[in-house]
DNA sequence: CAGTGGTCTAGACCACCAG
DNA sequence: TGGTGGTCTAGACCACTGC
């Protein structure tokens, strides 16, 4: 009897090695890889297994895989890293630092012209129009400037944003099905100056985020970070 | 015999009613939903069936789901965005403008004092240190410092780096296994906005990324965008 | 049309961990 | 220690799509 080299009897393990190969180049970027069922006869495991292991490589961008035309290595493996976008204050918190908020300004209104440019609005919907700012160990943090669509949400006009801010109560009792993301650097306006207590024209690092339920859109938020602020993530 | 209301009869549709579920409040943050078993049960299906639905939201993370513990509604929803690292040849082209490229400078050395500060380097090591830019229809769009651990990838001495940017070449030649990403904003510093052509202080948008294969750094760059710039992605 | 990946099933064993 | 999710199997049918 063969000593068994290696035992593929799970799809990490399986996994692993079609990385090992992918990485050492014995499978080519845009070559075509056996398929399913000879790499399921070869690891001596069942299909679904192979299938899986595949498939989170697929996930991953390392794999292009279509029906009958197979399983090719990506020619340009696109990575991806996934940002969690988490509650302000348990951002803050996190880092061991005392989280405080402070609502600046609240009122129910039809949109601005100014809104009107900023987000994407239209002056004949009412809203609900916020400002607020959240701190870090007493010092300015974030500046926030957001609007809610109040027919998509009417019973928002009970809640009492001195106490919660709107970030945490929409998290919770707002979900969405979809959310456009922006990130960009920005001099500090002099209102944003002013609520972060900084230089107008500092760069500040800006995040657009505008979420949708089923076709209507909830929220739209525009959040101005202190100046030394950056976001981490992993690949 | 009853008449039945819907099929449940593939992963999908039970990922689509347990997330009607969480949306409804038929099922609360931070409840017990049932489990697997009655889940297959009641759905008519079988348990790998709502095992590959239950685990696709929990990966969503609006799950959380432990042996014995059982599965339950995430109290706060973490909402995970991906954004797709791209070739930077490739963003470009993608919206329609024409990419050029130059290297400015390129040398092989140790680490000056001014590196080390910005990269975790020691000045003992080896480096390939080049800097780039990268052009969108002739307008500068991103200034790039970088180094590269020779000892990890010797052969890169080889390359010619006038005709391939080293963000193209590390993308299809040097694997990693893992990298850091941070996005920040900044003032353009007296260098920066020269290669950019832009006044010193400017609001830019900077993306640093060090990346690791199997606990050896391979390369770290600085990427310094054209104010204008914005990265998009969605949830 | 035919080959490939996508998925379901029914049953089984196992790893983990809360009680 | 028992209940729960994590996973594997062997076989099957189906959907897509390149040829």
């Amino acid at each position: 009897m063969s000593a068994k080299v290696a035992e593929f009897n799970n799809w990490q393990a399986v996994h692993d090695e079609v990385l090992r190969r992918l990485h050492s180049r014995q499978w080519k970027p845009g070559e075509l890889i056996p398929n399913e069922v000879e790499l399921a006869q070869e690891f001596g495991c069942a299909r679904p297994t192979v299938n899986r292991a595949l498939r989170a490589l697929a996930d991953a961008g390392l794999l292009d895989r279509r029906r009958k035309a197979g399983t090719r290595v990506a020619m340009h493996p696109v990575r991806k890293a996934t940002l969690e976008i988490p509650i302000i204050r348990l951002e803050i918190e996190g880092k061991g630092q005392k989280y405080a908020y402070k609502l600046l300004h609240t009122s129910q209104q039809s949109p601005t012209e100014i809104l009107c440019k900023q987000f994407p609005l239209t002056n004949t919907q009412p809203i609900l129009y916020l400002n607020a700012l959240h701190y870090a160990d007493q010092k300015p943090y974030m500046y926030e400037v957001r609007w809610v669509n109040l027919a998509a949400l009417p019973q928002i006009t009970d809640v009492d944003f001195t106490k919660i801010s709107a970030n945490e109560w929409l998290v919770m009792n707002a979900p969405f099905t979809k959310g456009d993301i922006s990130f960009s650097a920005a001099p500090a306006s002099v209102n944003e100056a002013k609520e972060l207590d900084i230089p107008v024209g500092n760069a500040v690092f800006i995040v657009d985020r505008t979420t949708w339920y089923e076709g209507d859109v909830i929220t739209s938020v525009r959040q101005v970070f202190f100046p030394d602020y950056a976001m981490n993530t992993v690949i």
